[in-house]
DNA sequence: TTTAAATCCTACTAAACCGATAGGGTAATT
DNA sequence: AATTACCCTATCGGTTTAGTAGGATTTAAA
């Protein structure tokens, strides 16, 4: 299940890149125009800040920008940095791996397999999808 | 993320599909062999057999059965009743369809046309996959 | 007919997570 | 100096998850 988290992250930043002239907007402009909570958004917007996606102006007329190109932005990224491992379990998770506990041997694993497909093809949507195409 | 309710419910029944006699096989012994916490693996046997891939046989010698062949029994069904909704958001969802509080129109929503995408993937590995392919 | 084996069922719980809120602190602009 | 708007931490109620407890019920075998 895609949390509210990633979902109001994806929005904001389609908001941001349908803004062609890129100058700063504010919280509460995308807050209210995506029915989304203030200050739950601004947590989400301060991560994607942290992690590169965005750049931010302090002060009157300030607000958040891109700071790269949409088309140069893939959900892949997005959803790890929102939303953690896009695979449904850890076991075949390429960015969060852990081992599960209960299997001796993943690759005799029904469910690692299964679960490495899903992943492959989630993954190459995602990975062929950039901000660009979502407007 | 797979819950592992969804994880021991397709391991316990694959554990039964590979049992050809298909003769009533107990609880306590899939959980030794899988690993599982047999009074969580009790639970999840109830729901399967509820929902009629399982039969079961109280008393000595008892124990669950499969009570359908493996090749019929699809994956995006063992999901459907173990995990909920295959896809990741609700306004999206074919069987467990709900409207986002947020959204004026789905089609107009960038995350909703993606989510779609995956759906239809995710769905389309679930549906063509059955039980006797995992084993 | 007793006993043991096994499922059936309800209720409870600790921990984690989610979505949101509170309340300021800090920096930049006017 | 005042205002604007981002920055940061902490907290909180609700829900879900994964499991536990304890017994009731049914069946087969001794």
């Amino acid at each position: 299940m895609l949390s509210k988290k990633t979902k109001y992250g994806i929005k904001a930043l389609t908001y941001l890149a349908r803004n062609k002239e890129n100058q700063p907007i504010q919280i509460g402009v995308i807050a209210e125009n995506e029915n989304i909570s203030q200050k739950f958004l601004e947590s989400i917007l301060l991560t994607l800040r942290k992690n590169g996606f965005l750049g931010s102006k302090k002060g009157k007329g300030g607000g958040y920008y891109l700071r790269r190109d949409p088309e140069d932005i893939k959900m892949s990224s997005i959803m790890r940095i929102l939303e953690g491992p896009i695979a449904m379990v850890p076991c075949v998770s390429l960015n969060f791996y852990e081992k599960c506990d209960d299997c001796p041997d993943e690759n005799l694993c029904a469910v690692h397999s299964l679960m490495i497909e899903v992943r492959d093809n989630t993954l190459s949507i995602f990975n062929n999808k950039s901000l660009a195409d979502l407007i």
